[in-house]
DNA sequence: GGTGCCATGTAACGCGTTACATGATTAT
DNA sequence: ATAATCATGTAACGCGTTACATGGCACC
């Protein structure tokens, strides 16, 4: 929904078209290589609010190039606006691919959970020296927008290595424990058989 | 990608069919009231997962009932699911919807950006608050699991109430100094015009 | 005066969602 | 019997992706 919404707010400030819009958000959210949004997203998503009556073609210039669709906020676009500035972000944190890929490491035959452990502790400090690098490269004066994202960035990545040191502390101890593989079991209501 | 490697490792242990893989995989990460995956997601993927040869119907079984296809590994799908094994799972917390709202409202007119940390805030104190009553809830025994990823949320909300912390002293610290409107600016090479 | 890139899009797919369909089993 | 709900799916959509199309402008 992050393009969706900042479609919406760029819109309210001004009826713009595509490449406008795209080089927008890049702007907001500090370029390709921090989130690149791809042309295709903001098309697809300027045809999927103008369904939903969010926004409406205010007219289309045609200098020579290509057509030039340019799109304006309606007054149920301004409304779905304020309601998602008036409303938070729910995290979305439960869906967790790695406990995933972890909790199945447990009870499948020939992988390790210490490797799939240390396999992605590998990857997170790659990925936190990556950004700490960035972080330290960026002027403070003109990126503090990015340099925030940076520091929320870095403080989730310092906590899945806690989280991790955490597991692994956790599977010493019951070492050679096996859980119950999980299985099929029906639910709810038991059978009278 | 979590439902899909799911499916492939549990089809790894032995063949099965829709029902099956659903209980599977609710039982691995904990109920319906944790990560409750949707009849429809795991019919299309296996219908996808079985269109990209990961995995081949076995067998049909119409025991009075619906049919009940019977799915089974193949061989590809064997070496996609160690390949997912031996890989670490990559981080997008660069994608942050929070982020983006409040970047976008640092440039709207009409929307405080404290009062979009201060709703925020509230939010993420309230799963707190649920989530930690539903770990102190969990029996350490039978539900390690769900602990776990309790506490892997729970570390993650934390760190964004700090951060939410930091962003508010530093718009403290520079208070009245607004930022430039991102706007609409050409990229690349500079045009010798 | 061709090569390449800028600006603007379309088509098709993948993962996940909500809404709906359908036949069997169980409760009352 | 009728209603609930179990067990198994299909259809259609939303957000995001990769791959491709196309017409002008800059540069050598």
């Amino acid at each position: 929904m992050s393009v969706r919404n900042a479609i919406l707010s760029f819109l309210a400030q001004r009826p713009r078209h595509g490449y406008e819009l795209r080089n927008a958000f890049e702007a907001l959210v500090g370029g390709e290589d921090t989130w690149g949004v791809k042309p295709a997203q903001i098309y697809t998503t300027l045809t999927r609010l103008e369904e939903a009556g969010l926004i409406c073609q205010e007219s289309v210039e045609q200098d020579g190039g290509p057509e030039k669709r340019i799109y304006a906020l309606t007054e149920s676009g301004l409304l779905e606006l304020q309601a998602w500035f008036g409303s938070g972000v729910e995290s979305e944190h439960q869906r967790d691919e790695f406990f995933v890929k972890l909790m199945l490491s447990l009870s499948t035959e020939g992988v390790s959970p210490y490797r799939v452990i240390h396999t992605q502790r590998g990857l997170l400090y790659q990925e936190l020296h990556d950004l700490t690098t960035r972080r330290s490269r960026s002027n403070p004066k003109t990126e503090l927008a990015q340099i925030l994202l940076f520091d929320k960035t870095i403080m989730h990545l310092e906590a899945d290595l806690r989280w991790l040191d955490m597991v692994e502390a956790r599977l010493d101890e019951i070492q050679r424990q096996p859980l119950p593989e999980p299985e099929s079991k029906p639910r709810g209501r038991p059978k009278k058989s």
